[in-house]
DNA sequence: GAATAATCGGGACGACTGTCCCGGATACGA
DNA sequence: TCGTATCCGGGACAGTCGTCCCGATTATTC
């Protein structure tokens, strides 16, 4: 329980961190199918690698996910400080519905599986939901998005949003903020 | 090549269509994940009887698809004659994402496979999209839909849309929609 | 530089799923 | 009512995937 039972070996730390990122890019190009076996192979290691650092499947998974958010985060962060409201908002939310179009059913496959995606997040600092909720607060208040508009709606609309990846997808992005703005423009 | 090659068996075409209803609800419910052998005890049947008259999975994917494609262009076909274009193509939008979030995944697994949904659908003469793009026109022409707004981007967000069932779906529905009406109101 | 402990690689095992097959049962036509 | 072709049920088989384990290797510490 001391903080510090030990360090990762460094070898160990490359490691996992480049088979978190095949990972991730065989999960968004291919989907969840992809067997661990060919994750390995792609990293250039061992299953057995594999299986010590990310115990099971799933955690593999949670693992992707939990990266992910934490960019996410430290890119709302970004947003917030150095844009005004509106313009913050709309770009963490296209920003997010890009990320759901990759890593959809990602974290529809851990719900399944009894583990908490925003507690584990809000744990590591790097809740995406929080940050979005506040931003959207301040929007509406600048009057860039329509007072109407819920948290929920947002996460109706991110949350497992938009598989087509056509010719155009930001004009589908388009068109959702559209819908988000204020009536009377 | 005489068109009645013979009559399928009162008892098999029961047993086909009550298959085809059970892999659609467990399908809608828990993915594409489900075992053909699950999807088998829950109709009551062998393994057997779902492999003969569905080959292989994805063939039970199709017919599925194609099932709920015939009942989504009856509705249309209806919708397009009892009301007015702006209605009409409102009505069916939101009808398409519902369906859509309720069978995603389906049609992109059929697309992985070398699988022609939309030739299937049109040899069976109930092609969804050929009833959407008309609607689509005529209600552009009436004024009720936003003129910029193309076949393309209703494809983009009716195609994987909308996996988060929370509370209240409708609300992102109206959302969207309201993106695609005209500007000036 | 050597001892030690952590990590690696990849094969093995068990579980699961899709597909096929065969003896028994049943609906259809005479 | 009876014969026959069709269909049904469920067990068997093969392939795949996730997980675990062991001998070899390598980073770390003294």
């Amino acid at each position: 329980m001391t903080r510090s039972q030990r360090p990762m070996r460094a070898d160990a730390q490359r490691n996992r961190a480049h088979v978190l990122r095949t990972a991730a890019d065989a999960f968004a190009v291919e989907g969840l199918s992809v067997p661990v076996h060919e994750i390995a192979k792609r990293a250039g290691v061992g299953t057995g690698t594999v299986s010590r650092h990310f115990p099971t499947k799933e955690a593999l998974y949670a693992a992707v996910l939990l990266d992910r958010m934490g960019e996410l985060s430290g890119y709302a962060d970004t947003l917030a400080t150095e844009h005004d409201p509106g313009t913050a908002f709309f770009a963490l939310f296209t920003r997010l519905i890009q990320e759901g179009a990759t890593h959809r059913g990602l974290a529809e496959a851990l719900a399944g599986s009894g583990f908490d995606i925003e507690a584990a997040a809000s744990a590591a600092g790097c809740n995406v939901s929080d940050r979005l909720r506040r931003l959207l607060t301040e929007a509406q208040a600048a009057g860039a998005v329509d007072p109407a508009v819920t948290f929920a709606d947002l996460k109706a609309l991110t949350a497992g949003c938009l598989a087509y990846d056509g010719p155009d997808p930001d004009r589908v992005i388009e068109v959702i903020c559209r819908g988000l703005r204020p009536v009377s423009g």
